[in-house]
RNA sequence: GCGGCUAUAGUUUAAUGGUAAAACCUCUGCCUUCCAAGCAGGUGUCGUCGGUUCGAUUCCGACUAGCCGCUCCA
C-alpha cells in the first residue's frame, strides 16, 4: 500500500505544476475560485487541443465508417424529456438528522414488521387493514437481507413481544408514494432510531436557464449534461444527408454540464466539463457483443497510443442488476489516478433505446430499410464515452516523474519531467541558441525557429544557461531541444544539436531530418 | 449538501497583536562553448466580508475555495 502514503503528494504535486507552468487554474480565481470549474492557461490548451485532435483524427478523420458533427449546448428542451433526463437524472437523497449522514434513496431499503400475540400473515393484516407496527432498515449490499433479519428479531427481542414475526415487502425511499408518516417510522441506519430521516429530495443535476425574454415555465431550457443526445437527434439528418452505411458511427466533441453535488479530484469531477462521445449504429440482428467488445479493445489501444502505461488501464463491467434497463452491458476503462482507481472511459450498448424515445416523442419514426429483408428496423448503438478533462488528467498524471540526475561531479539532484508523447506535447520542439550574445547563433536559431513554426509548436529561448532550458522544457514535456552550436556556424553540413527528453541523449541531426523526425512522431 | 482539517508572493514554506521573510520561479543587464552556474538590479503576497482592539496577516464569526470522509462515475 505504498500508494496511499504517496498519493496525496503525487496530487499535490500535480496541482502545483499545472499552476506554475500554466496548465490548469482555478476559474475566477481573483474572485476566490468557484467550486467545480477550471481554467485552462497556455500550456494546458495546448496539451488538451492535442487530446482532442489526437482523437478526431483517429476516431473520425482516419476511419471510412465515422463521422463528425457539432451541436448545440442547448437543445430543445423535449429532448431531455424523451431521453429521461428530466426525470431521472437525479439523485434522491435523505439525511439523517442526528448522524448527519447522507444516503442515496433508491439505496436505503426498509420493509414494515408486523408483531402480534396471535399468529399474523402479511397477507391477514392487509386484509385487515391493519398498520404495521415497525420497521427495520438496511443499506443496499449483499447483506442487506440478512442484516433486516437480524434487525427484526432485535426489535422483537427488546420489545419482549410474544408471538410471531412477518417482515413485510422490501421497498428502498426513493418510492414516491412514501408518507412522511411512514418516513418517521423508518429507522435510521446510522442510529437505528426512527424520527431522524428525512424525506427524499431530488436533486437534478441540469443546469436550467431560460430561453429568450420571457422567464416562465414555457422558456426553461438545460445545458446538456451530455453531448450523446445531439447524435441521435441529428441522426436521420446524418443519414439523409452523408450515404452512410450500417454500421458506422457519429461523433463529436463538445463541453457538458452537470451540478453535480460534490466537484471532486481537480479536474476529474467538474460541472463543466468536455466530453468525446461516439454512437456507434448497428443492424438490429448485429451481434452488439462482439462490436461491444471491439470497440473497448479499440479504446484501450488508443489510450495507449496517446501514452498511458497499460498497467494503470484495467477493466470494470457494470454487473447486470445495476445497469439502466435500456443498457445491454457497460464495461468501464478504469485509470489509477493518484486518487484511486476511477472511471475514466464507459463503453455502454444502449440497444435502440433513445432512437426509439426521439422516435415516439418526436412522433417522427427513426428507423432504417433493410434490403435483404425488406423491412424497417431501429438500429442498435454502442456508445464509447470519454471525458476530456479526465484523459489530461490520466495523461499528467502518467508523465510526470522527478527523478535523480547526476551532475558531472556526481552530484545528485532533481529533475522534474513530463513524459508526455510527442503527439500530445504543447510545444514539440524548443529552438536554444547556446549563447544569447553571439549573433550567428540567434540569428541561425531565428531562421530555424521561423521555419518550423509554420508548421509545429515551436518555442525559441534564449534565456539563461542552456542547462537551464532544458530543464525548463522538461517541466513542459516538450520531446526535443534542438540547440544550434559552434558546430552549426563554423562545421560544413548545418548541422544541430538534438537533445532527446526522456533520455538526455544528444545526437547531430541535419534540418531535413528534423523535419522527418517530427513528421514521423507528432502526428 | 453534511462532518473533520486548511488558507501568507506564480510555487514551496517562515515569522509576528504594532501592516511581513527566504528559496525557487519570473523579468532586465553583464557574463556563459551543452544539462536548474555566477554577478548587479526589478516585479510581486497575508482568500473575502464583518467583529473585538488605539492598532488584526495574527483573536472571533460568516462566506468562499482546497484537501480528506459520506456521496458520485464522462
Amino acid at each position: 500500500m505504498s500508494d496511499s502514503a504517496e498519493t496525496p503528494n503525487l496530487m499535490e504535486a500535480l496541482v502545483s505544476l499545472a499552476k506554475r507552468r500554466g496548465f490548469i487554474y482555478a476559474s475566477s480565481e481573483i474572485y476566490g475560485g468557484l467550486n467545480g470549474f477550471f481554467d485552462y492557461g497556455p500550456l494546458g490548451t495546448e496539451l488538451k487541443r492535442n487530446i482532442r485532435d489526437c482523437w478526431w483524427r483517429d476516431m473520425v478523420q482516419r476511419r471510412d465508417d465515422v463521422v463528425g458533427i457539432e451541436t448545440s449546448i442547448i437543445m430543445h428542451p423535449k429532448v431531455w424529456e424523451a431521453s429521461g433526463h428530466v426525470a431521472g437524472f437525479s439523485d434522491p437523497l435523505v439525511d439523517c438528522k442526528v448522524s448527519k449522514q447522507r444516503y442515496r434513496a433508491d439505496q436505503l431499503f426498509f420493509a414494515p414488521v408486523w408483531i402480534s400475540g396471535v399468529e399474523l400473515t402479511a397477507t391477514f393484516a392487509q386484509l385487515n387493514n391493519i398498520p404495521p407496527n415497525f420497521y427495520v432498515s438496511a443499506l443496499e449490499s449483499e447483506q442487506t437481507a440478512v442484516e433486516l433479519k437480524a434487525s427484526a428479531d432485535n426489535i422483537k427481542r427488546k420489545k419482549a413481544m410474544p408471538g410471531f414475526l412477518v417482515m413485510g415487502d422490501l421497498r428502498d425511499m426513493s418510492d414516491p408514494t412514501l408518507t412522511m408518516e411512514v418516513i418517521s417510522l423508518i429507522p435510521s441506519p446510522a442510529t437505528g432510531e426512527a424520527g431522524s430521516l428525512t424525506a427524499p429530495r431530488a436533486f437534478n443535476m441540469m443546469f436550467q436557464t431560460n430561453v429568450g425574454a420571457m422567464s416562465d415555465a414555457s422558456s426553461v431550457a438545460y445545458l446538456r449534461p451530455e453531448t450523446a443526445q445531439g447524435m441521435f437527434v441529428d441522426f436521420k439528418n446524418v443519414v439523409d444527408t452523408t450515404r452512410v452505411k450500417l454500421p458506422f458511427g457519429i461523433a463529436q466533441i463538445g463541453k457538458s454540464f452537470r451540478n453535480e453535488i460534490t466537484p471532486r479530484n481537480f479536474i476529474f469531477r467538474s460541472r463543466e466539463f468536455e466530453q468525446m462521445e461516439m454512437e456507434y449504429f448497428i443492424h438490429e440482428d448485429a451481434d452488439w457483443a462482439k462490436c461491444h467488445e471491439e470497440w473497448i479493445t479499440w479504446c484501450e489501444n488508443w489510450l495507449k497510443s496517446i501514452g498511458l502505461p497499460a498497467s494503470h488501464l484495467s477493466r470494470y463491467t457494470h454487473p447486470k442488476e445495476k445497469l439502466a434497463f435500456y443498457s445491454r452491458g457497460t464495461v468501464d476503462i478504469m485509470f489509477k489516478y493518484p486518487f484511486g482507481v476511477q472511471e475514466l472511459w464507459g463503453i455502454a450498448a444502449r440497444g435502440s433505446y433513445d432512437l426509439t424515445q426521439h422516435a415516439n416523442a418526436s412522433g417522427k419514426p427513426q428507423e432504417l430499410f433493410d434490403e435483404a429483408s425488406k423491412k424497417k428496423f431501429v438500429p442498435h448503438v454502442i456508445e464509447p464515452a470519454v471525458g476530456v478533462d479526465r484523459i489530461f488528467l490520466a495523461v499528467l498524471a502518467a508523465a510526470y516523474a522527478v527523478e535523480d540526475v547526476k551532475d558531472e561531479k556526481g552530484n545528485v539532484e532533481q529533475r522534474t519531467v513530463l513524459r508526455l508523447s510527442p503527439r500530445l506535447a504543447p510545444v514539440k520542439v524548443a529552438i536554444l541558441p547556446l549563447l544569447k550574445n553571439k549573433e550567428q547563433l540567434t540569428n541561425r536559431a531565428r531562421a530555424l525557429h521561423a521555419k518550423l513554426q509554420k508548421r509545429y509548436a515551436v518555442q525559441y529561448d534564449d534565456g539563461g544557461a542552456i542547462g537551464k532550458r532544458y530543464r525548463r522544457q522538461d517541466e513542459a514535456g516538450t520531446p526535443w531541444c534542438v540547440t544550434i552550436d559552434f558546430d552549426t556556424i563554423e562545421e560544413p553540413g548545418d548541422t544541430f544539436t538534438l537533445r532527446e527528453r526522456d533520455s538526455m541523449a544528444q545526437r547531430r541531426i541535419t534540418e531535413a531530418e528534423l523535419f522527418a523526425l517530427l513528421d514521423e512522431h507528432v502526428y
